[in-house]
DNA sequence: CGCTAATCTAGAACAAGTTTCAGACTTGAT
DNA sequence: ATCAAGTCTGAAACTTGTTCTAGATTAGCG
């Protein structure tokens, strides 16, 4: 069934979203790229990790199940892929209303607090993109990694730092460890959101040991 | 194969690894279970969470698949109880050796290195666990609790405590995922041991925060 | 001992991730 | 417009976790 137009050409990959990895996509290419990221989230909302099954994945943003594999090498990359996607909007919309803690510590555990009440929105979704990106091997570390960064581009923007200090950043690590492993506790019930909010703002108190002003803490 | 011998009767099972779980089990169903865990340990000490092939478990403990799945509802099932198996001894054997550092601080993150050295002799072993652990669903949380209720044992002990406060309780919380997604990017490249070290280290200075008798925190 | 229920075994069957392949379609360059 | 190379499709095959079944074996009991 080639059921495509014939409208096309090499389309300049808008830098936003761009991947940079090796071959820029055509139009009709970014455009399934986009379906199947769409559908992938979709079927992720519904019923978590399970429910995204490349079969259906393929099935409902109509591609082959080959060409799915061509363009995320599996399951795993597909979420992952997914998760970066979503964590695009979430840094966007964080970005606009800037927390409004005293401290840096306060800032952060507002924006991490934030971002969970989003997840709480989609918890299946939530589950698909974590359990992806713990469950991740070596094959999708450069991607895991994106992840890593972007995650850390928006604590360190909520602590309104230009040059954090080794230690600061030592902080930060701890943070996203302490964020990702509570969020898994939480999807996988053994958490109340009352329990990771107290994890969350217990790691948050790090940053006041890293702050060179005043010393010292509470 | 009818190869088992007609020695057997009721069987008390001893305290130690009791899974207090419902029926007792009879000698050669204690057995069994040992057959399987040692053969899925082994496995995984040589290819990791992969190599850890329900079938191949089956047939190195000399048992049908059907009753692997009997014993263990599921290969994750199967994992994390090999981890609860590791773990006793890891802590028998770290109870031993105390830690002798100076503060509660030092000693954990002492311990935590001592356990990631451990870890570091079986990479394999240590994948196939953890991957297992952290992409755990909710059928799986009791086994799971009790992996993450021994690990706070161990933490408590190094830090020497008997009553820890809500506050320690809390830090101990935070140290724990440090611990876990430390370990996940260490597993999965994404972090060097120094990286794990540096991380661990300054998680624990947490628990200076909640030192009682030289001012508080908060 | 002899019985009944529970357990174990071998093996087939099923499900979903992944791979493979032949043939149709697109792309980019001539 | 035409050709070679690269891409996409549909479908089958393969892998490994999980389930199911029928028949043997074992456990506990009178």
């Amino acid at each position: 069934m080639p059921a495509e137009a014939k409208v096309d050409k090499v389309a300049k990959v808008d830098a936003s979203t761009a991947r940079p990895d090796s071959a820029p996509l055509t139009e009709r290419q970014e455009a399934r790229r986009r379906r199947i990221l769409h559908a992938s989230a979709q079927l992720a909302s519904r019923g978590g990790f399970d429910a995204v099954q490349m079969r259906e994945v393929a099935e409902s943003s109509q591609v082959a199940l080959g060409t799915l594999y061509r363009y995320f090498p599996s399951k795993i990359h597909l979420l992952v892929a997914t998760m970066q996607d979503q964590l695009e909007h979430m840094h966007g919309t964080l970005r606009k209303k800037p927390p409004a803690g005293d401290t840096a510590a306060q800032r952060v555990a507002e924006t991490l607090m934030r971002a969970f009440r989003a997840l709480q929105r989609e918890p299946h979704l939530a589950d698909a993109m974590v359990r992806a990106l713990t469950f991740a091997d070596r094959s999708v570390s450069p991607e895991v990694d994106q992840v890593s960064h972007q995650t850390t581009a928006i604590v360190l923007d909520a602590m309104g730092l230009e040059n954090p200090t080794p230690e600061q950043l030592s902080a930060v690590r701890v943070i996203e460890h302490t964020w990702h492993s509570a969020l898994i506790t939480w999807l996988s019930g053994r958490a109340s959101i009352a329990q990771v909010k107290i994890d969350i703002e217990t790691v948050c108190r790090l940053i006041d040991l890293t702050e060179p002003e005043d010393r010292g803490g509470a």
